[in-house]
DNA sequence: CCACCGATTGCT
DNA sequence: GCAATCGGTGGT
């Protein structure tokens, strides 16, 4: 499954400001059709459309009327599928992050699918871009054992909850705060 | 057109 | 435990 295989890959973005980086420590994946947590469960929507397109894109969504969140598009097009980047162990680029407000330390600065959106400085004119060209991408990292992934249940959602798709880097300082 | 609500976070 | 904050979505 893609969403575990995140783990331990770099994600990047080379900004006018600086180089930003960080080791992905925590997923979750969302489906189509068959996963009423997704945003694609009721079909295509203006919102959703990335989704149904090709891996290897960004969907950037608004949550909450103040946090953008990241996902990676991962299955074939007309299919929707796409893993949400819950959580990153900073690499480069702590001071730029800071810059955007966070004044936690540094191992928790992306700990949290919105701290991610925010520190990245991502907006919803983020959503589609891709992956493999340009700026921001995703590079090959440091691979992580089945020993070292806890898989739990997605948090924050409330339907399909029983399902186990959320993976997290057991014993990473840098998860999300509700995360094990 | 309108009302509801969330794949969150940080403060009380 | 809960307020902040607003666009997408679906129903009227």
């Amino acid at each position: 499954m893609l969403a575990r295989d995140l783990l331990g890959r770099i994600l990047f973005y080379r900004t006018p400001a600086g180089l930003i980086a960080g080791r992905i420590v925590e997923t979750e994946a969302y489906t189509g059709e068959a996963d009423p947590a997704s945003h694609a469960y009721r079909g295509r929507t203006a919102r959703n459309a990335v989704m149904f397109g090709p891996a290897g894109h960004a969907y950037v969504y608004f949550s909450y009327g103040m946090h953008y969140c990241l996902n990676v598009v991962a299955d074939r097009p007309g299919t929707a599928g796409a893993v949400l980047l819950r959580a990153l162990e900073p690499l480069a680029g702590g001071e730029l992050m800071r810059s955007r407000g966070d004044r936690g330390p540094e191992a928790r600065l992306l700990s949290g699918p919105g701290k991610i959106g925010r520190a990245f400085g991502l907006t919803l004119d983020d959503n589609g871009r891709d992956f493999t060209r340009g700026s921001l991408g995703i590079g090959a990292g440091t691979p992580v054992s089945d020993r070292q992934v806890g898989v739990s249940r997605r948090i924050g959602i409330s339907r399909a909850v029983e399902l186990p798709y959320r993976f997290a880097v057991i014993g990473s300082r840098s998860v999300s705060a509700k995360g094990t």
